[in-house]
DNA sequence: CTACTTGCAAAAACTTTGCGAGCTG
DNA sequence: CAGCTCGCAAAGTTTTTGCAAGTAG
């Protein structure tokens, strides 16, 4: 879909690409970075330092902070509030719903077309354009709800 | 205004009456901090903590966080996830989707029976209890998309 | 007296900011 | 040289914990 030839798209040439054309550099703790948000799938920022520092010890949490926040606003990574306090990082393309158990805090994936319904009724009855991968959803999941009717 | 003539349900007496049943004491500053919660519909612990303050300045804060996990472990208010770091609370009755712009912050409240299919498809295809009130839902508000095509 | 509560202070967890040094072009 | 980056240290926020004193039953 693009220029060169057939490099893959979501591979190291984009960052690249995207960082040049703000004037920004390419550095090796940002491919470690970004890489991490895309191995761990969605983590947070403490989860995807201590993966970075696997690669390159020296890297300091404050640079992975700075770099989640740069490769937010270039579009490159969003974030997602699982619940807790903990804002979690992943891959723009990495669009789903999360299904957060509130009892034993797994986390599962839908696919956001699960959403389609309900995104519709909120334009029209609220006037609010729902972005359906940025919020998880609370509830109990089935091991959970089993567990509880087993106490009684 | 209680014990007297026809005491409300959700009054004082409520909570004296739950937390007795626990072998717990009911104090003023329970009290008020429930009352905040009310009051406040939905706020962080530090809003709690300031109107609560106005009644009673020396109550700490350290107080407030206690009684909020106090009273939501008793069932009498719950905490919602609004999006960024900070968890709301209010109380147990007082349900509903929270709809936050991520351009502006600005929360709108949707009645809970908006997710009525959703959750129905969720515990079908995922086997997932949705709890729809306990996280907000993310999106862009009818001003911030208008402001955002003006600027087209 | 015994157990529950509270305020204060300190600690802990999480995130941001300032600054000097190092690179890159 | 000019500007971007990084690591380190310090400061900021928000929340939790330890402890001694106070209080209800």
């Amino acid at each position: 879909m693009d220029t060169t030839s057939g490099s893959v798209e979501s591979g190291p040439a984009a960052l690249r690409r995207t960082l040049h054309q703000r004037g920004l550099r390419m550095t090796p703790q940002r491919q470690l970075v970004l890489d991490a948000v895309r191995d761990l799938g969605h983590a947070t920022p403490e989860q995807i330092c201590a993966q970075v520092q696997q690669a390159a010890p020296a890297v300091n949490i404050t640079t992975v902070y700075r770099t989640l926040d740069l490769l937010e606003r270039i579009g490159m990574v969003r974030h997602t509030h699982l619940g807790h306090g903990a804002p979690t990082y992943s891959e723009q393309e990495h669009q789903h719903v999360h299904l957060v158990c509130h009892s034993c805090g797994s986390v599962t994936e839908s696919p956001t077309d699960l959403m389609d319904g309900l995104a519709e009724r909120l334009l029209a009855e609220s006037d609010f354009a729902l972005d359906a991968s940025h919020v998880a959803l609370s509830g109990q999941c089935r091991n959970c709800r089993d567990a509880e009717e087993d106490q009684r």
